[in-house]
DNA sequence: GTACCGAAGATTTTT
DNA sequence: TCTTCGGTAC
């Protein structure tokens, strides 16, 4: 019984051991929301002896109902964990509609309509009738009235304008388009559920605990689902923070929480308050954000980690910039934490996903590895779509939709004008659009107007295609969605189809046709289906009848209800190598997750908040989900001017009085401590001087000092720029110029420093937007001399003395002259550095002051390296070597990795993402769009 | 009527 | 970058 509370607070114990019959959990981010959830599940089961199958767990992803799966396997062991009732609501309300829908008159064969079959239904219905709605708005209005539980007749009732009323007969002219086709939408999935529940209590009879994540985010339908889940015993936990509610335009209601407890007045509630994930800094800086909320009733959120780096809010000339600029940002904290950080320790989050291109254009070009979630979802990618609509009329004809979509795919000679005297045919003689292209195509049925041969031809084409598909479908023994795809992509000739419609670009998309057939191998091997027949299967009821499961034809049908409801594939490493890769997420699917350095960038006014959005808060909320995503470092940017070219202006949170406090104006110094202090928030090892001495080899520079903190262009920049011949980064320049140019820099700057420092008088802060030197980065200890400020009531621990001497050093530094520090043996004669000390080991020629140095360094003389030709070569190709390398020492990865995305940008010149990218799966989830910046310099 | 071409416009968030 | 639209050739 002790041993699964191990490592929880006594909050936490209380949320997992409750007795209440009603249990609501409240956890703000970072607090160990699923570790409660899991715990508890694991509590009921091993403790009170609750049997897996008679609890249902709920939550709103499919990722989160992943790895909650995974946590519970580790406490309740292999298999118990399958028994499980356990994923999103609508796959559970998939589970119980395909087991018990014959109760409530639903076919066993209807599929499942994604957004794109609603919005082609809609445009179709709204073109016919000559209305103005844009169908993405009818869907979203739709789906509104459907999560609040009103159907289509009732709509009608309540219409009064003329507007209401023609929207009530899109709405009943999509829900009898959808019954033809067979098909549910997501909102359906829901709504038949709750249905079948109410009218059939029995269904759930078996089940005695009911737990749902991510509260917030129930919209009303589930609310009464989970009510209606738990009517037997009314025993429900629910976890939860109404700042995290982001998902408000899928109609969740905050308000959920109070009905339940007005529902259950005996409800329990639990406040956890001690956040486990980011540093203090950060927590106080996302508190800041998230109090602005006037409405939000005031809540406690205690810091366990120390305060930590500030978080950053950087401002950058352009959307572009801004990408580079997160880059060299990635590669420099990379390289000063001595490889203690490593890709996937990286998250870009977004407001929207087409904010991504620029960065996927400056990380593919500097070599770094990503990853791309949200978005254009894999399955949505044309060429992996045509394929699935395929499928899905072969395993459902009906699907008029998706026939539409793939009759002229390839072309065949079926022109608009022919689709709709099809469509017109079929509605007249009140047969499905398919039954018709059958009639037709035999000259059974007659074709409105005639059909011109090669147009008849190619319809023969389509349906043979089909039939023959069909056909194999039932023959086989054992069907293979496989070999469907297989003879599919043969007799259409999909290869050929790609090359002349996609040109060079046709080998990416073939790449992912692969993808979806090693997907389809996985998806429905052997292994799989017997574990996805026990995980999709519900308990067996007494007196119940129950279809049964997964019968021979069933695969293809359930194969493509998982990717209706999963909309991408699994992420899974290959083998024992760990995907080492920079995330770049849509916040709103970053939700729940965590990683040590976050950014998010494009904070401006019509980004966050969103200009679509019509909830200012949810949007704010928006960004303290992603603000408190960071563990350690936290980096806010905006750029001056958007992907557009046109002006921004800074996100309206962030301008607040008050907030800019809470933030640096530019990436942080990265001295020894603050890399000691990221290892104890990381909880890992701290890197050895040498360890940063070896990974800081070939930074170009170690302080974020390159773009002017008032995100002005760099006057040398747009030069370069006008010039149009530069693709190469700048600052990539020789030894011998760049000399000349760091020279002159630290003169100016010395100079600079020494008239100011007069001026400003000893120890007062300065105005950071000091006008004419703008390259200069104001208190380039100021990181050090924050750390030792704010952690004074902290334990003063070893790293914050040594804070306080480097601090001090570095006070003298600033206002040395250049000639000082670029000779360092002669400074080190002059008693000013210690022989032993690490001054700047083995880095090239630096753009800031150098690091001072610090009592305990170990290095030796032959560090010393002060200018550096270029950068140096690796002698093997990276490739070959990281290959060689991770099947000889898989353990040396992490530094390998490291290394190779250290290089400096001109080694890649000729390098592509395919050979940076993962070893297999190349294509998942990447979008592989290198020409971006490229096409920039020839506008 | 269909295919093809170039130009112009649009791009929230998820199941 | 991807999609849609309008015009033109077959």
């Amino acid at each position: 019984m002790t041993s699964i509370l191990k490592g929880l607070n006594d909050a936490q114990k209380a949320a997992v051991l409750s007795g209440a019959s009603v249990l609501q959990v409240l956890a703000p981010p970072g607090s160990g929301k699923t570790k409660t959830l899991t715990t508890r599940v694991a509590h009921l089961i091993s403790d009170r002896q609750l049997k897996p199958w008679n609890i249902i767990v709920c939550t709103f992803t499919v990722k989160a109902a992943r790895e909650m799966k995974e946590r519970i396997r580790g406490f309740v062991g292999e298999g118990l964990e399958k028994k499980l009732i356990l994923g999103t609501f609508h796959s559970i309300a998939l589970r119980y509609l395909k087991s018990y829908g014959q109760l409530i008159g639903l076919d066993k064969d209807f599929a499942i309509a994604d957004t794109a079959d609603s919005k082609a239904i809609l445009r179709r219905i709204v073109k016919k009738n000559g209305f103005t709605i844009e169908p993405g708005a009818a869907l979203g209005r739709i789906s509104k009235q459907k999560a609040e539980g009103i159907d289509s007749e009732q709509y009608i009732c309540s219409a009064k304008n003329i507007e209401q009323r023609e929207f009530s007969q899109i709405y009943s002219e999509y829900e009898s388009v959808l019954a033809a086709s067979k098909l549910l939408d997501y909102d359906d999935l829901l709504l038949r559920c709750r249905f079948l529940l109410m009218a059939h209590p029995q269904c759930v009879s078996n089940v005695q605990a009911v737990l749902i994540d991510e509260f917030q985010d129930t919209n009303t339908i589930q609310y009464d689902l989970m009510g209606l889940f738990a009517q037997k015993m009314h025993h429900i936990t629910i976890v939860g923070d109404p700042d995290q509610s982001i998902y408000g335009f899928r109609s969740a209601e905050i308000k959920n929480l109070g009905r339940m407890k007005e529902q259950w007045p005996d409800t329990l509630t639990i406040n956890l308050q001690e956040n486990y994930r980011s540093s203090g800094a950060i927590l106080h800086a996302a508190q800041k954000i998230i109090e602005q909320d006037e409405s939000r009733p005031a809540k406690k959120l205690q810091a366990t980690h120390s305060l930590g780096l500030r978080p950053v809010l950087r401002k950058l000339p352009t959307a572009y910039a801004e990408a580079e600029w997160l880059v060299t940002e990635i590669k420099r904290t990379q390289a000063l934490s001595g490889t203690m950080l490593q890709p996937s320790d990286f998250a870009v989050l977004l407001r929207s996903a087409a904010l991504s291109r620029p960065l996927e254009s400056a990380m593919g070009k500097a070599g770094i590895p990503y990853r791309m979630v949200g978005g254009t979802k894999f399955f949505d990618r044309a060429e992996v779509k045509v394929l699935i609509d395929y499928l899905r009329v072969v395993d459902q004809p009906q699907h008029s939709e998706a026939v539409e979509r793939i009759v002229n795919v390839p072309s065949r000679k079926i022109g608009d004008a022919t689709l709709k005297g099809l469509q017109e045919g079929a509605q007249k003689r009140g047969v499905s659009l398919w039954r018709h292209i059958v009639d037709v195509a035999r000259r059974v049925a007659p074709s409105a107007g005639g059909l011109s041969s090669p147009a008849h031809k190619g319809l023969s084409q389509f349906m043979n295609v089909i039939l023959s598909l069909q056909q194999k479908a039932k023959s086989a023994e054992q069907v293979s969605v496989v070999d469907l795809l297989n003879l599919l992509i043969k007799k259409v000739g999909f290869q050929d189809y790609l090359k002349t419609k996609y040109g060079e670009d046709h080998e990416t998309r073939w790449t992912n046709v692969e993808e979806l057939l090693a997907l389809a191998a996985e998806a429905t091997s052997p292994e799989k289906l017997t574990s996805l027949a026990e995980e999709d299967t519900l308990p067996t009821i007494e007196d119940v009848e129950q279809r049964s499961q997964l019968e021979k034809q069933d695969i293809l049908s359930s194969f493509l209800a998982n990717i209706a409801l999963t909309s991408s594939p699994d992420q899974k490493a290959e083998g024992d190598i760990p995907l080492q890769q920079v995330v770049i997420s849509t916040i709103h699917a970053a939700k729940g997750l965590e990683w040590p350095v976050v950014f998010i960038p494009a904070c401006y006014e019509g980004s966050i908040p969103h200009s679509r959005a019509d909830d200012n808060d949810e949007e704010r909320r928006l960004l303290y989900v992603g603000m408190t995503r960071a563990q350690a470092l936290l980096y806010l940017s905006c750029p001056i001017k958007n992907a557009q070219k046109s002006e921004t202006t800074i996100s309206s949170f962030l301008t607040q009085s008050g907030v800019n406090a809470f933030f640096e104006n530019h990436g942080p110094s990265l001295p020894r401590v603050a890399t000691r202090d990221l290892s104890v928030t990381l909880r890992r090892t701290c890197p050895s001087v040498s360890e940063i001495a070896e990974s800081s080899l070939r930074l170009e520079r170690d302080e974020d000092d390159w773009w002017p903190l008032d995100g002005e262009e760099k006057a040398e920049e747009r030069a370069k720029w006008d010039s149009a011949s530069t693709t190469m980064k700048a600052g990539f320049v020789s030894a011998a110029s760049r000399y000349t140019e760091e020279v002159e820099k630290h003169r100016e700057e010395a100079q600079l420093r020494r008239i100011e420092s007069r001026a400003a008088g000893l120890g007062k802060q300065k105005d950071p937007e000091v006008k004419g030197r703008k390259r200069h980065i104001e208190g380039q200890g100021s990181i050090a001399g924050f750390l030792k400020r704010q952690r004074s009531c902290e334990e003063v621990s070893q790293a914050s003395r040594q804070t306080s001497t480097a601090e001090h050093a570095h006070d003298q530094g600033d206002v040395q002259p250049l000639d000082d520090i670029t000779n360092v043996h002669q400074a080190r004669q002059s008693g000013l550095i210690s022989p032993k000390m690490p001054v700047a080991p083995l880095r090239k020629m630096r753009s800031a002051p150098l690091e001072r140095p610090t009592k305990n360094g170990t290095s030796t003389d032959d560090l010393y390296v002060f200018l550096s030709s270029s950068p140096t070569r690796l002698e093997h190709n990276d490739y070959d070597r990281r290959e060689i390398d991770a099947k000889t020492h898989p353990h040396s990865l992490p530094s390998l990795h490291a290394r190779n995305c250290f290089k400096p940008a001109s080694t890649f010149h000729t390098t592509s993402m395919q050979k940076i990218g993962q070893p297999v799966r190349k294509t998942l989830g990447v979008k592989r769009s290198m020409n971006g910046w490229a096409n920039r310099g020839h506008k």
